[in-house]
DNA sequence: TAGACTCTGTAACAAATGTTACTATACTTT
DNA sequence: AAAGTATAGTAACATTTGTTACAGAGTCTA
């Protein structure tokens, strides 16, 4: 069994269960800034992140964008889950937010497992549960923080996902991951500069102290 | 077997199931304006509406609010849900819209019957489904749209959900579910007069075209 | 290296939303 | 009926966010 699943999976699913998720499963390995997902397809199988982190991205009929969450490896798309049980279509954009290591689930499968194994279905109600907490977590910062709040809770999600303080990003991204205009977010960012918070340079922002 | 549980869930669960429902689910009926759940709390049976219903709203620890979604007939809490499964506690306040009619179904069963029946693991899944499309409806409407057409929808949503075109509501109470201030509802209230689209009286709104 | 392009900084202004304060009216209680 | 309370209307103002415009600095490419 590909060391890798068991790493990661390993305390979570029985023995069994990792053998059969290493027989059926496929595994990929998808770059940076890969769309995953887009609104309006269908999927017909269910990935397993294993390494690295995806952008799960809200976007509307006029091409607004909002950031929704960040999935990272253990988790699964709640929002495939439910594609895939009920042939339902996506309403979310994924985008592969570093280098990403996948496997693959069909979805026959899945439904199988979530009769035959007890670990399974925990995982896949856990993975709802936790979906349905960021939903509600993205819409605490909306309705109830402002614009340099929600910035600074961005950045500090943004250097935990990436595991690195150097952010590599323009302003212009941040500004649609926000859903608001780059020079807002130019002018935040100054006055986390002259805090002394943070460190800015062209494409990237160091983190200093938030 | 009790008539309402037929005519609201007799063409999504099989027989044996509806008799089970019927032995082990407690009827209960709840006045309007009852707070059923509580953010912190824990519960130990998941709610099914036959009649009526329920507001559900998120708070913070300031005792900020916001309106998140309705549930009608034929739906369930998928916050109570995940609280059933994981023993995690709620992140949520329910409040009962109008007078609603409920079934309580025990943890146990609710467990049980996953593995059982097929039409009651599609209903729990499509209940997931459901309230996660609701939590991202709410995203985009916090987001993208601004407090003037929120009013609109909301107002929409109200006469949808009470079947009444005459909403029974204070401006302050509106302000609340909306998470603005009074002043800033009356004002938009009053240019939706102006506009011929509704007649505003003390304590309540008469919907005359939106 | 000249020109094109991207990214950032900043000012000036516009629009949306929130706040405070005060008034008038309707309703409730004593 | 008088007093108190809740609700709504409105003005004036503050704050936050969004928009437009332009300049300068870095990067890329012919």
């Amino acid at each position: 069994m590909i060391q890798l699943l068991k790493d990661n999976y390993g305390n979570l699913f029985e023995k069994e269960l990792l053998l059969e998720i290493n027989g059926v499963g496929t595994f990929k390995t998808i770059p940076e800034g890969f769309t995953i997902i887009r609104p309006g397809s269908y999927t017909t199988s269910m990935p397993l992140i294993i390494e690295g982190a995806i952008k799960i991205i809200r976007e509307d009929a006029n091409g607004d964008e909002l950031l929704l969450y960040f999935l990272e490896k253990g988790d699964t798309c709640a929002m495939t889950l439910s594609c895939c049980f009920g042939q339902h279509k996506s309403e979310i954009k994924a985008i592969t937010e570093t280098e990403t290591t996948l496997i693959m689930i069909p979805i026959r499968k899945m439904e199988e497992w979530i009769t035959k194994y007890y670990s399974w279905r925990n995982f896949v109600f856990e993975s709802y549960h936790n979906r349905l907490l960021e939903a509600i977590e993205t819409i605490d910062s909306i309705a109830f923080l402002n614009m340099d709040e929600r910035l600074l809770k961005y950045l500090k999600n943004k250097t935990k996902i990436n595991q690195n303080t150097i952010i590599k990003n323009t302003h212009q991204e941040i500004a649609y991951d926000l859903h608001t205009s780059r020079v807002v977010i130019s002018r935040l960012l100054k006055k986390l500069e002259n805090e002394g918070k943070i460190q800015l340079n062209r494409n990237s922002i160091e983190i200093i102290s938030l």
